[in-house]
DNA sequence: TTTTCGGGGTGACTACAGTCACATCGCTTT
DNA sequence: AAAGCGATGTGACTGTAGTCACCCCGAAAA
């Protein structure tokens, strides 16, 4: 049971006039997961899905041979789940909690009925999956760039740019992935990941900011790293 | 200007009306590539959806530094290009032609006219976006593979899968992409896919059969390399 | 015919990221 | 306070895939 106006924080269904909400809502659960709790199991037929209020999500899945890899970071007010609205397959991914997360659940059915009845909400899943194949898209020729560094600076990029905008010479990251979620975005060991952070750190361009804040004390270089034009 | 029996040889299309397919058909276009033709440019809005209707494309985007980078495979029956009919912007990716193709171009507006009157065109898009989700989600898992062998086979698996099934000793693959263009759909180097190929081909396990097709002699071996139950 | 060119094949060398093995640090839990 | 734990930090070693340089071959172009 959940509050029309906790569902319409999301943009997707914000369209959506009330009492279709309510209707919504009233399906709906909230809940609650632990850092590493499983939201979403690959595999098996998900029966919800999944719209993040608050913390940050991974999708990951495994090789054969049992090594885990990173496919996206789920962000507040966006949703995962939602493959199965279309194609009534298995979830392809797990999904994983990195933080303390809030979340909503809504039952496939529920939005299923909506998606008939609301073009609006179909739109919007189209030019959610499409996104979402632009983003892996970007993040697959992240993995072709043979410097290292430069990869773990392009994924810190796309982190920021999530959260704010970059004109400021400061930014930062909450809630930053460790070291091992970035590696496995990035087909790269954790301590290489870590042994970068130690170059960007001692060259004064992010600084740890308590646990759970990433600070880019130097946005312009990071770019730079980013897009090749200077080389740690 | 294309006939209505071309077009409803695609499945996505095939469930439209007489009349709607000749509509298509007036705007449509017949296109020709050569091998390593330019189908789709990345960055530029497309104007078209692009179905193939014989031959082989492959999906490549570019690292910031220039490497090639291999996204998928289009085979014939299938299409591509159709990211723009969901939220205008821009393809992301290149599309070649790996082989001598025959194409039919039709213009976004057609379709996009086509998908607001007819739900179940929305409905089959939606399943394709679905579906190379999950099909980037498995080559994105691919390249978590630290043993390399293992990589190769396992696209070799994939790109028999397309054609036909696989519970016979022997199958094969026809106009089988370059040792190049498997290279960067996995993240290696043309040398290094040759010395597997070498390695295949002295177990007998695969073999060239002229230069269009590439006959898979021991499936099942195969099979065992990719999941690797055995190792090269 | 000769030339050109793209695709494939191969050896030698080497940089570099993975792996392993610890150490450290800070936060909960007991 | 002690213990436990997850995250990070770091050195030494090593395997392996990339790179470079070259070859061959066959088909198409000149």
């Amino acid at each position: 049971m959940v509050t029309p106006e906790l569902l319409s924080t999301f943009p997707i269904l914000k369209p959506l006039p009330q009492e279709v909400l309510s209707q919504l809502g009233q399906a709906a659960s909230i809940r609650k997961f632990a850092r590493r709790g499983i939201v979403l199991n690959a595999g098996t037929r998900e029966e919800n899905v999944c719209f993040l209020f608050e913390g940050r999500l991974q999708s990951v899945d495994f090789t054969i041979d049992g090594r885990e890899v990173g496919l996206y970071f789920v962000e507040p007010g966006d949703f995962c789940g939602e493959l199965a609205l279309f194609d009534q397959g298995p979830q392809p991914d797990y999904v994983i909690a990195l933080t303390a997360a809030v979340t909503v659940f809504i039952p496939l059915e529920s939005l299923r009925d909506v998606m008939l009845s609301y073009p609006a909400i179909v739109n919007f899943l189209g030019i959610r999956l499409a996104a979402r194949l632009r983003q892996m898209t970007r993040q697959r020729s992240l993995l072709g760039l043979p410097n290292i560094a430069q990869r773990v600076c392009c994924q810190l990029w796309m982190l920021i740019g999530d959260n704010i905008d970059k004109t400021a010479s400061q930014s930062h990251i909450s809630n930053p992935p460790t070291h091992m979620e970035i590696a496995i975005m990035l087909n790269l060991s954790r301590e290489t990941v870590t042994r970068v952070f130690q170059t960007l750190q001692a060259r004064e361009i992010v600084k740890r900011d308590g646990p759970s804040r990433l600070l880019i004390t130097d946005t312009q270089a990071l770019k730079e790293y980013a897009e090749g034009s200077k080389e740690l």
